[in-house]
DNA sequence: TGGGTATGAATGAACG
DNA sequence: CGTTCATTCATACCCA
């Protein structure tokens, strides 16, 4: 093959790293096609680019993939973000927060916002996409007991990530999911800092 | 010290700073959620979080995520690093050591200690919890090869795509239909940028 | 003022 | 696919 022991510049991050370390050439081909619409390429597609892309340096087919999906969810997820800060930001003003609790320093079950509201806005904005997969409510709420037969903490399904981009950067942030059962009913900003969440494995 | 009676102390390090730096109020209300059982907020309480520090300093909610994210990883390795280092001393004692190579100028291959030398420690020390992400092997290999023992370097889905799949990944686990044929043999790298890949669902 | 450390930010890889 | 983890990059702060 190519002479692929001897690392072209800007593939070798750590010498005897695992992970692939992009080029530059490499990134700028990738959000090339990205932006040619290219979202999921079937696995044709991500032969053809991976032997392309290796003129640039060491690259394999699975880092191509990952590569899509990953650009792919964040690109969304800022996009999910962005509609939220407006939302909730519009009806901050006009209502009230949709994805806060009214009131910081009280526990208080998930909030959704009132059918009308949304739909309000959603005349008002008819451009405005709403996040992806936002929800009015969690599919089922039985299944919140289902998982723990404990307090209506936030709905299983409901978990819901996004990341926020301002400018530069970009976040994430979390609609509580969970895993572990810490933060299973944590009681927000709870007053008596001595408390003590066991936790298994976080 | 601080030149800048503007701001909050801390605040700002280097003026043009392109990156976030928490006050001290600031890490301590954070380190305060944490203890109280706080590990990947949602949306809502980063909101909250972050408007609530808004008042020792500039903050947005995509540092308070990766504080949480930083945060949390570190314990991780913080405590991972205790238990190895724990563990080593003891199976020291009785075996050998496990997790670090027989001889410290030598780069080999990752060693994984016996399925019964892990049972024989974890039963003489029942309160000794490993390392919450520890494991036999590394993240994905059994994954991998779960799938058929053909071509373990890539990625379960991709490589699941690669078997059956041609067309774009909705098609997920059934059985190699193809979706759509647009892109069946798509005229790759399309050297007229103009050229648009609308595909159904990206 | 250069190395060393703590930590904010980013992203490749992978899980459920 | 959305979420989560691990690792790395980048930078602020420290110290002699």
């Amino acid at each position: 093959m190519d002479s692929d022991d001897m690392d072209v510049a800007g593939s070798v991050g750590a010498p005897g790293s695992s992970r692939w370390n992009p080029t530059k050439e490499q990134i700028s081909m990738l959000e090339s096609f990205y932006s040619q619409g290219i979202r999921t390429p079937s696995t044709e597609m991500i032969e053809q680019i991976t032997s392309r892309l290796k003129a640039y340096g060491h690259i394999e087919g699975k880092n191509v993939f990952y590569w899509f999906q990953n650009h792919k969810a964040r690109q969304r997820q800022k996009q999910k973000q962005e509609s939220m800060a407006y939302i909730n930001n519009y009806l901050h003003k006009v209502h009230q927060p949709v994805f806060a609790p009214p009131c910081a320093n009280v526990v208080c079950s998930p909030y959704y916002p009132q059918q009308s509201e949304v739909m309000r806005f959603r005349q008002q904005h008819p451009r405005m996409l709403l996040p992806a997969n936002f929800k009015m409510r969690p599919r089922s709420e039985a299944r919140t007991y289902a998982f723990n037969g404990y307090e209506p903490a936030v709905p299983y399904e409901y978990h819901n990530r996004l990341m926020m981009n301002k400018g530069d950067g970009r976040t994430l942030v979390t609609i509580n999911h969970k895993r572990c059962s810490d933060q299973e009913t944590l009681p927000l900003f709870p007053l008596h800092p001595n408390r003590i969440f066991r936790r298994s494995t976080c």
